[in-house]
DNA sequence: TCTGGGGTCCTAGGACCC
DNA sequence: TCTGGGGTCCTAGGACCC
């Protein structure tokens, strides 16, 4: 049996890279990509940030009025999602000459499986040498490599390496590559299990693999028994290179906390209408509506309806999670975020117009005006047109001026 | 410190059916 | 009048990941 060969790879800072690619004025520059920091006062957190910005305590999902305090004279950019997806595409690209076990876990991670590879392109440590000069090469990007048996061990190699990194894991040293690393590394251990397995005086992954499986599916259930066997570097998981989302949303927190019934209301239309974009342009329906609703104290709701036949058409969508939003208790406060996301995905073509019942003719109507706005969308720009209710209403209800995110 | 936006997976209770 | 067990679907919340 041969071993399973697994790389992971992951982008250095890589939308801050890009930009810093894109624009050479930015290179050796403190670049921060993400919320608009408003002189300190902005909400939204650090999507990534180059090395130079790491140097003053910046770090990704760090909020970006405290980035703003740490380094007030970093270059400040908003996040260019459709450039990065490109540079990524392309990045898959070089993947795929190695092979098409490619598995996207992010925009800028991968996991790649080799095993077979190896026996026209060398070994695995050679083949992921040949992707960094590659990656390098043509798209002046750095990316960080971890190469072992399985995914998760090749993740945490990746991450140690980083930046530039390269670090291999010879099959059978798993266990001891791992037990020196706290155990926040482990995959699924976020903040509040790992303060559970410091209560029980675990600190690192070591620590962990001294208990009995049993012992820890005691404590976590199911989750025990997954966390004793990362610990010892075992992990089946294959290779999955691609598949169906199981939901697609969309959501926005607002400049500043409303309880504006307008706004509340526009903001949802606008919402239903990207997920519902989103639903046509990838092909899917989705038969659950679910509305999330965040309080200025940042307690979170959530509401869903299942629909009596799956939707890609903003009206509807927009009409149940209007439903959703009646339902939610306001007391007076005010709402900090609301989301719409549609689940229970099937495929367009799984539901033919002449299967769907009397409540769906009205959803095909609809979604022929909606295709039209598509096209149009598509021919002139997204600004060029936008569902009837965003515009027609006159401003004059007492509308905030401007500064809402929210309304763009 | 004051917490984005995109997701996945798991748990648990209740409705409902056989 | 009291009450089984299994299965499935739905909803809500929470932990976690990038």
């Amino acid at each position: 049996v041969t071993e399973r060969r697994i790389l992971h790879v992951d982008m250095d800072a890589f939308y801050a890279s890009v930009e810093q690619r894109d624009h050479p004025a930015l290179r050796g520059k403190p670049v921060i990509v993400g919320a608009d920091p408003r002189g300190g006062r902005g909400r939204g957190v650090v999507s990534a940030c180059s090395y130079e910005a790491r140097k003053f305590g910046v770090r990704s999902a760090l909020p970006i009025s405290q980035a703003y305090r740490l380094c007030p004279h970093g270059v400040y950019l908003p996040t260019r999602l459709e450039r990065y997806a490109e540079v990524s595409a392309r990045i898959h690209a070089i993947f795929h000459r190695v092979t098409d076990l490619v598995e996207a876990i992010s925009i800028d991670e991968a996991f790649l499986d080799v095993t077979a590879s190896q026996r026209l392109l060398g070994p695995a440590e050679q083949i992921a040498r040949r992707l960094k000069a590659h990656i390098r090469a043509e798209e002046g990007l750095v990316a960080s490599i971890g190469v072992a048996t399985n995914k998760f061990v090749a993740k945490v190699a990746s991450d140690l390496g980083k930046p530039d990194g390269f670090v291999v894991v010879p099959p059978g040293e798993e266990p001891a590559f791992l037990a020196p690393l706290p155990i926040g590394r482990l995959w699924g251990v976020g903040r509040k299990t790992e303060a559970r397995l410091r209560d029980l005086g675990i600190a690192r992954i070591g620590d962990l693999a001294r208990f009995e499986r049993r012992e820890l599916e005691a404590i976590f259930g199911k989750n025990g028994g997954g966390l004793w066997e990362l610990a010892r570097g075992l992990d089946d998981r294959p290779v999955v290179p691609e598949s169906d989302p199981k939901s697609i949303g969309a959501e926005t927190t607002f400049g500043q906390d409303t309880d504006d019934p307008e706004v509340l209301r526009r903001t949802v239309l606008k919402l239903a209408d990207r997920v519902a974009r989103r639903l046509r342009d990838e092909g899917f329906r989705g038969g659950t509506v679910t509305l999330k609703f965040r309080y200025e104290d940042f307690t979170t709701l959530t509401r869903a309806q299942t629909l009596e036949a799956p939707t890609d058409v903003a009206t509807t969508i927009y009409r149940t999670a209007l439903q959703l939003l009646e339902q939610i208790p306001r007391a007076g406060r005010k709402v900090r975020l609301l989301g719409v996301s549609a689940s229970k995905l099937a495929g367009a073509r799984d539901h033919p117009a002449e299967q769907l019942g009397l409540f769906s003719k009205r959803d095909e109507r609809r979604r022929n005006v909606e295709r039209i706005v598509d096209q149009i969308r598509a021919k002139f720009g997204a600004r060029a047109i936008t569902l009837g209710s965003l515009v027609s209403r006159p401003a004059a209800k007492g509308r905030p001026r401007g500064g809402q995110d929210a309304e763009e």
